[in-house]
DNA sequence: CGCGAGCTTGACGTTGTTCAACTAGAGTGG
DNA sequence: CCACTCTAGTTGAACAACGTCAAGCTCGCG
């Protein structure tokens, strides 16, 4: 991880805050945030730590991890680039819930919380598209915690494959960033039955394996699978 | 389900929201808003339908159920008065993921969504308490998730039981309005798995179970099973 | 008094975890 | 250039956890 010095344009954020916010405090917010880089591993936020930053994530995939007293980790869920990250800390004062971690390289921006939400305050209009970023991944979270509670293995599977197609690499044939390890932790699941399951449907020809690419040949069995759980 | 035509006070709106809005914002939510009566089991909001109201509970018990395609019911999270519900949706424009159903007879106050998002754009103070509201919802909802998904279900159902003891009755004595089935929807376990473990925590005299009214004897020991899950 | 809903218990089968063994590829040091 | 080690992936078998089924129970209410 290292600081990128150079000043870049900041395009995206730009584009996205234009609508929202003044010019004045655009510049109050450019002027407070840094553009850093993390490789696949890197922590970007920690569990526990103070939310004294907003991420934004302009490249790259990210797990939200949380590791347990025990030690086991749970994914939460993977998001891809570009993306807000960690603005259900903006107004809930409390440490991370989990960390963010890259799961391929990343270019992040981190902004100053203390300088956001002043802007906020100012800025009703701004607040509620924050807001209602974080309430996407409020949603996010209550149907993922439907689909682990009521749905056996390889429903969950199903699921996760389907949403890493549709909302992660956009694309019914991509390369799996994520270890079969990492896979079994966003399914509350073993290591082994992820496998299992990739095997099952491989023979079934509902998918194509080779190494890390993963190819969806019926996705409609594959929706069918996640719907009967 | 009745209406209450009779004005009422409306000391508890006053009290928290007087430090945020006006007298005229406070008018202004007062005149639209509706005070209803729920007994046990009625739907005070519906899954799937428009969120058109923002309902503050004032007395009595509130389950979040979520209902699948497949029939099954799943209890999201269970809730005491005082406190506001369905704020998620405040600034999130999406049918309600969920229902609402009393467990208690209830007390409600329904206020209209157009008028509160008004009065939000001009307060963001009375935005950001808006805010945490859902994000402490939001906090719960991943807590949730986690113990769900890395715990075995004696871990869960303690988590339950103290989650109940400590936020919901407010007492390590308590009369569960709850039935078993209720409790397994929680869980995300069947009706027997919660009586057999209700059983055995008997019989390690962990819990003293009359019927409805659980005493939890020792409470160090349900937050050791809760926490090695 | 009888009926139904909720509660309880045990037996049984399925699902999923754990363990152990093996393979393949990537990085390391002699 | 070849052992070596380490990690990820894979497979199967034994075992534990959990859900389902079936039966009987209790209590409140009509």
């Amino acid at each position: 991880m290292f600081l990128n010095e150079t000043k870049q344009e900041y395009s995206w954020f730009r584009r996205i805050s234009s609508q929202f916010i003044s010019e004045k405090d655009f510049d109050k917010l450019e002027k407070t945030s840094v553009r850093l880089n993390f490789k696949r591993g890197e922590t970007i936020l920690k569990q526990g730590g103070m939310p004294n930053h907003i991420a934004y994530l302009e490249k790259g995939i990210v797990k939200f991890n949380y590791e347990s007293e025990s030690g086991k980790n749970l994914i939460l869920t993977i998001v891809a680039a570009p993306k807000i990250l960690g603005g259900a800390n903006l107004f809930y004062k409390d440490n991370n819930l989990f960390s963010l971690i890259a799961v391929e390289d990343c270019e992040v921006i981190m902004i100053d919380s203390k300088v956001i939400e002043s802007v906020l305050m100012d800025n009703s209009k701004f607040a509620m598209m924050m807001f209602q970023v974080a309430s996407e991944m409020f949603k996010k979270s209550v149907m993922n915690f439907i689909s682990l509670a009521h749905k056996q293995k390889e429903g969950r599977i199903a699921d996760i494959v389907l949403y890493l197609a549709a909302e992660v690499y956009h694309n019914t044939t991509f390369h799996l960033s994520l270890t079969r390890k990492e896979v079994a932790e966003f399914a509350g699941c073993s290591t082994e039955n992820v496998i299992m399951t990739f095997s099952k449907w491989q023979n079934e020809k509902i998918v194509t394996l080779e190494g890390k690419i993963i190819e969806i040949k019926e996705i409609d069995k594959l929706k069918y699978i996640s719907k009967v759980g």
